[in-house]
DNA sequence: TTGTACGCGTTATCAA
DNA sequence: TTGATAACGCGTACAA
């Protein structure tokens, strides 16, 4: 099954004519052979289909130009985005992206990051900042760059590139609190594992509390992320007591789910009810009504990722802590409360 | 920034008392060790946080356990969800993913395809058939497993796991026929250098030629994955005259692009009109009217074609043909034609 | 069951 | 500008 032996640095060094040393430098550093043998050897090295051998390299060279992303799933289409932008900037700077998903589960992730370690992965793309102490020290021993989206952080070994998703719930929330809504909602994600989801509710709680309304008096569900489980913890917050005129989402993908289910009971959004989502998905725009949401940059975000990552390992540049802009994007599900 | 020196073979060896090739043993055929040796060389392994060198590793074993996916987006939810699977399975064999996407560019593809060469992957996951000589070579030369998903092919070299795209495309085709319809659009990607597309739109002809209806008459659109192109396609397909009494589409999201736009032009599907979309994604299920589409299984089809390519680079099996079935999903968007 | 010793294909240092 | 050569860290015959 296999072709033939592959040709190694050797051969092409016999086919042209120099050393091995020579012909290393024509792929590594090539301004620094003669033209003359420059052109002898590339031609050496095409006629015979020479290309590096990994291992050999990364053993050489102590680096693999691979870097490592675990996300929690690859089928929200916040993290497909942001990883593909991810993907795109290392792609322009030669590296390539070794993935996995952890599925929201803390312990698979830190598996996932020992592997990619074990990998050879010269650094590493994570999301949110809740993790064992333990994984951080691994990291901080193995001298791996890590960068930390999807939120920002104290200053500390690790490189954020996020944004404050405290800030984005909370700006909504006043929105809502403006347009007359009092009696408030939550329906997000599991906050115990996931800090992006914590971060969110206490957004809304902030704003309920600048605008002296009991930020206790919250009725929040915590589900897993799926349109139907959230469109049974949409059923159970409409039925408490008394009923809320507005459910925020901690997700757009929750907010369809509340929709969907919103339709089924036959309440009208945003005429009885309004619903908010967080992201900005395409999703979003497609529904009915279209969510009014906050929209997050997740390409840049996933784009800046990747640059601060490779500067890091260049060793051009420290841990950055950079925070993206979100923005509140207002379409039809958000509306004046019922009388 | 880089932390201390790491341990290598040598220094669990010392530290154990025992040779580095006991050491080797206990990482990679433990119980080809006595238990007593085995448990102080763990021992010694956890103690000094001993992890093998990738590099070295993958030059002496000469393999990585790495698998390369080449797909065109991560941000079409029918790869990401068999990219998941493929993954997920992946990671059960203690094997890890390189990823990257092409857009929907063969000479893009063909480039990641040698970068993940290059970068040791032992086996590739490559989506659709259509692609130069020069890479078939390529691949035939490296000797490395690959096997090509959502689409079946003829027998050669590479392994296939997909499914029938015409058959699916024709099967939902005679079920609107059945239903009355005579004047069919197609809203479709870019044949030239999507097979899948392709074969939809093939399907769909024969079913009307089985029918006796004119195959050429079939009204086509071609463009880029997008629900705002698909939106103006269809735009384009419903001034046809004959007017169409449907329009199939080639993805979900066309199909979503579609419903969008019908609803501007005040058009009720599937009252005035039908509309089908391939795929069954999510999204399928949220938008109104739900879609009748096609219901592809991207997990299984992620899932089995890693278990094809890891039998494959164990050498317990040659490459492999398997057809997954498809089904049609009846919704909402596909009824009677107006009469 | 364990150890010896060589080879894997590069990179990088140093000298020419 | 080029060449010789020593690492790089591990797997694996082969021998004991």
């Amino acid at each position: 099954m296999k072709g033939e032996e592959l040709p190694t640095l050797e051969d092409v060094a016999r086919d042209a004519g120099v050393s091995t040393a020579t012909v290393s430098r024509c792929v590594n550093e090539p301004w620094r052979v003669a033209e003359g043998t420059r052109n002898r050897v590339l031609d050496s090295i095409s006629r015979l289909g020479y290309s590096p051998n990994f291992g050999a390299r990364a053993l050489a060279a102590r680096r693999t130009d691979t870097f490592g992303a675990v996300i929690p799933t690859m089928t929200n289409a916040i993290f497909a985005r942001g990883l593909q932008a991810f993907q795109d900037e290392l792609g322009r700077n030669d590296a390539t992206l070794l993935v996995s998903s952890s599925s929201y589960d803390p312990a698979i992730e830190e598996r996932q990051v020992r592997t990619m370690i074990a990998r050879g992965a010269d650094g590493l793309l994570l999301i949110g900042k809740r993790r064992s102490k333990e994984i951080d020290r691994f990291l901080e021993r193995r001298g791996v760059p890590v960068v930390i989206a999807w939120t920002v952080g104290k200053a500390g070994p690790y490189s954020f590139v996020g944004f404050d998703n405290a800030a984005g719930a909370a700006a909504l929330a006043r929105r809502a609190i403006e347009l007359g809504h009092r009696r408030f909602a939550f329906l997000g994600g599991l906050r115990r594992t996931n800090d992006r989801a914590n971060d969110r509710v206490l957004g809304v709680r902030r704003a309920l509390r600048e605008h002296d309304l009991d930020p206790d008096a919250l009725a929040i569900e915590e589900v897993p992320y799926s349109i139907d489980r959230a469109g049974e913890a949409f059923g159970r917050l409409v039925q408490g007591c008394p009923r809320p005129s507005i459910v925020m989402c901690g997700n757009d993908v929750q907010a369809v789910g509340a929709l969907k289910m919103a339709r089924r009971m036959g309440l009208s959004v945003p005429r009885d009810i309004s619903v908010t989502g967080f992201d900005d998905i395409e999703l979003a725009t497609v529904v009915e009504p279209a969510l009014t949401t906050v929209h997050v940059p997740h390409r840049d975000m996933g784009r800046k990722a990747a640059e601060v990552l490779l500067a890091q390992v260049r060793g051009t540049d420290g841990p950055q802590r950079i925070r993206l802009p979100t923005a509140i994007v207002e379409r039809e599900s958000l509306a004046r409360p019922p009388d």
